[in-house]
Order: structure tokens, then sequence, then C-alpha cells
DNA sequence: CTCATTGCAAACAATTTGCATGAAG
DNA sequence: CTTCATGCAAATTGTTTGCAATGAG
């Protein structure tokens, strides 16, 4: 992530105010929290994480927060191997790609400028004015293969 | 889909005797809606098709049927920009990707040989077995751009 | 004959919603 | 003060499971 707590609560701030969203203290808390958090979140696990902090937050308040963020762009759904649903914090301006283990779920996250070349060229050719992308390879990973 | 209906039937028994599944009417004319079907489906829409020709399908086994296609990669999750899920029949030769909108959940399929090249280059240097993909370029369409 | 499959209803998990109260602009 | 935000419980949606009966190999 390129942009600081600050930073990222800034932006947050001003999309609120565009919207018609009002800014409080249990947002700024799950907002904080978010994006202080590993890169990937489950609901349960933020959830319960929050919860131990004094200041309890209801599953209701929270989808609504979640729902508010993901309109904003600022995290992002991203389906884990069991089907499961986790999020993720998007960092406008780097995109990244995710190498999943078909066999144990592990999760990598990935950079690669080949990749990232052909897909902007892609998007150039087709004038799609891309928003972001996701691109998940699942794979074999090292390890299980040593095991099989 | 390069794939005939008979040949992709053909495959789907081989995988069931192989798993010691059984072979039963209820499976082919499950199986045999999803190929005919578009590209992608809706658990909903497809249940409703098939229980339209006089045999009924519970709800139960349509989605025991699913797992088990699952299983075989017959067919994948995917999902859709407002987070429902969809399915998608898995062409085995061919990788694919989608494009898609952001503002009216278009859905498009597309097929890059930039794109296609870049993975497997990528997928080479690290000596990964790539099992599948899923890419998806979230993007406003050309006709939402036009009305905005 | 044996064990997977089916349908049904009940169970379960994840997410949303209605309503009364409280807080932000 | 008006309108959105919150918490709670209830409702909804999507999916899985236990059980008894049926059907495939």
């Amino acid at each position: 992530m390129t942009l600081t707590l600050d930073q990222f609560l800034g932006v947050f701030r001003d999309f609120m105010k565009e919207n018609n969203f009002r800014n409080t203290v249990t947002k700024e808390k799950i907002v904080t929290a978010i994006f202080n958090h590993d890169h990937h979140f489950e609901i349960d696990e933020l959830l319960a994480q929050l919860n131990q902090t004094g200041h309890s937050f209801s599953r209701a308040t929270f989808y609504r927060t979640i729902k508010q963020l993901s309109a904003g762009n600022f995290i992002q759904k991203v389906m884990n191997v069991d089907g499961r649903m986790l999020y993720e914090v998007r960092d406008p301006d780097v995109d990244h790609d995710h190498v999943i283990c078909n066999k144990c779920g592990k999760i990598t996250e990935v950079m690669d400028v080949g990749i990232n070349k052909a897909i902007q060229q892609f998007c150039k050719t087709h004038s799609f004015e891309s928003i972001y992308r996701s691109l998940h390879i699942y794979v074999e990973c090292g390890m299980c293969k040593t095991e099989a």
C-alpha cells in the first residue's frame, strides 16, 4: 500500500461527504482496523478483533460499513478456493495478482511486469478504462507437489 | 467450447467411474442442461429451467451434482459484481478472461494472446503448474461511458 | 446385495432489513 | 431538527445435512 493511514482516512472522509454518508467514530474505527489488518481479511476475523477493543460493534453495522467501502472501491471481494469470501484492501495505484494453491489453499501475492504490461496493452487496444483487475492463478504449489 | 456434448458427457462419465460416483439419469440431465446453457449460469435459473422439463429436481440433488462437477473441474465459480455467485463451464483447453462493467454488470468474455503468453511465461519462470486461472478486468464499459 | 443417490424437511451460515433510539450535520 | 447511523432481533438467501426410501453396479 502506498498510502498512509491518514491519507487513506482522508480519501475515505471525502468519499463519505460526497455521498451524503456520515462520518462516525464507529466507521473510522472499522476503516482503521481494515487498513491496519493484514491485506486479506474475513468478516468474522476482523469483527472479533474489533470487539476486543472495548468498543462493541454489531454485525449489521459492520456489514453496512463494508458495503460503503465497497461502493467506494476501497475494498473488494475475493473468493477463496473453498468458496469462502475474503475481502482485501485496494491499493489504487498497484495491481497485484494472486497465486492460489488448489490443494492447500495458500495464497501468494505477486506482481509481474509482463502480466501488467499485457493487460494494459489489452485495455488500450479495446479502449477500456480499467478500474481494477483481479487475476487468480490456481496452481499446485511447490510444497504440495513435493508431498505428492 | 471445443468439446461436443457427447464428448463432454464421456469425460464426465469417466470421471464419475474413477471416483466411485454413480451415473444416473438425473445427473446426466443436469450435466446436459449445464452444457447446453449459456456459458454462465445461476443456480436458480438453471434449476427453474430443469424443472420445466417434467422431471423434477430437488435443490439438494442439484447442489450435490454441482459439487461433483466442481470437484472434477468441469465447472467453476465466478463472482458477479453484485456478489452473487455464477458458475461457468470450463473448457479444459482454452483459458479465457472476463471484462466486467462495474456499473451495469455486463460480462464480456475475451481471449487475448498477449495476456495468455504473459501468464504462461510467468508460470514457467516460477515453475508453477497452472491448473486454471481467472482474470477479471473491471471497467466502465462503452455504453455506461456514453450515458455518463 | 451393497453402497451411492434422491427428496424432503430441517439445519446452518452469511448477509440484510425493520424498527426504535441515538448522534451528526 | 432533520436525516443518517446504530443495535437488536427477526427475516432472507444460499447452501448443506440427516434420514428413510430408491436405484445403480
